[in-house]
DNA sequence: TCTATTTGACCGAG
DNA sequence: CTCGGTCAAATAGA
């Protein structure tokens, strides 16, 4: 039984990793167009039909993982026993210690009370690359995060946000994320996800495509504290575009997360509400590559599981060139 | 006034 | 004991 919902986690984590790919291929398609445009580009025709190409192929894969999902979530609902909100006895938890079970996996009650400890959800670690050290747009993935926490991390050069689901009390839903810059590349944020979103808003974005519950501004700027303008700046002010500094390819590698650096003088404005890509339920547009003005790209993020996640992937590293007619020849190229 | 962020403190794991 | 993760009071902005 167990094993069954394992396979469909796992399902379900492979799927929206292509979806994932997709999105991003979409981005960099629509950016890509753009260009072809104002320079009088010959290729529209080509690209036209590359966008098709993955509009039809997001489609079913955003089929896929809904039902998969579906199945999961029955699956896990089952397994402890009832509902999804109360408390899991136990559900589907490594007992973390003996201690009390986890009502409070947090000494001080839990807020949500609900959510489970942190090591029992899955995990997807992803890596954004942004354009400027401000641009925090391609953290954007249409979901309301609400940062509830910073720290400074041993090691490591910048400061990690902690991202929670806005919904968390309201809806029970333990999405969170935890932000971090790369040390060796400041424009490159390691986020790592820790379960899905189960919040009504999560279903919206997927199904709405585009709905976009809040702004990006996510989360750091690693460098200075910000006066309060400045802050803001990064909080509300509307986004930049990923593609112009993403670049002709779109990395994804697990994290590095400790290194060089030393002293974390600075503070990572997490900003406001972050609202980020999510991994886990693709806000697929519907109408697809409609959009003219790629306004949230979603980002580079694709969803890799490691450890705790059913499937077990290792570590991963993926470069995926930018050559989209050719990503859909060959797709085996790029996996 | 409400909502979100900041930040010091607390808690559990290793 | 140290460190990562989270809470919650204080604070800021709309």
């Amino acid at each position: 039984m167990e094993g069954m919902s394992e396979e469909k986690c796992a399902l379900v984590t492979e799927l929206m990793r292509v979806l994932e790919i997709v999105r991003q291929l979409e981005a960099h398609m629509a950016a890509g167009q753009q260009q072809q445009q104002q320079g009088g580009g010959a290729a529209a025709g080509g690209n036209q039909r590359c966008r098709e190409l993955v509009c039809t192929m997001r489609d079913s894969i955003d089929r896929a993982v809904h039902m998969a999902m579906s199945c999961c979530a029955a699956d896990g609902r089952a397994a402890a026993g009832g509902q999804p909100e109360s408390p899991p006895s136990g559900g589907d938890g490594s007992p973390r210690s003996g201690g009390s079970v986890d009502g409070d996996f947090r000494g001080r009650g839990n807020a949500a009370g609900q959510c489970k400890k942190r090591k029992t959800l899955p995990k997807w670690n992803t890596q954004v690359r942004v354009s400027t050290v401000q641009d925090v747009s391609p953290l954007d993935d249409g979901l309301s995060w609400r940062k509830y926490g910073q720290k400074d991390i041993l090691g490591a050069k910048y400061p990690r946000a902690y991202f929670r689901c806005t919904h968390r009390h309201t809806q029970s839903c333990c999405a969170s994320k935890q932000v971090q810059r790369t040390d060796g590349d400041p424009l490159l944020f390691d986020v790592v996800y820790h379960g899905s979103h189960t919040c009504a808003q999560a279903q919206g974005a997927a199904a709405a495509g585009s709905g976009q519950v809040a702004r990006p501004a996510a989360a750091a700027s690693g460098e200075h504290k910000q006066q309060p303008a400045a802050a803001g700046t990064e909080q509300h002010a509307a986004t930049p575009r990923l593609e112009a500094a993403a670049g002709p390819m779109l990395q994804f590698s697990l994290p590095s997360n400790d290194a060089a650096g030393g002293a974390t003088s600075s503070r990572f404005q997490g900003g406001g509400r972050v609202a980020a890509a999510s991994p886990f339920v693709s806000p697929a547009t519907p109408e697809c590559l409609v959009r003219d003005v790629p306004r949230s790209h979603h980002d580079a993020e694709l969803a890799s599981t490691t450890d705790s996640s059913p499937m077990g992937m290792g570590e991963m590293d993926f470069m995926f060139p930018l050559d989209a007619a050719d990503f859909l020849e060959n797709p085996a190229n790029y996996f």
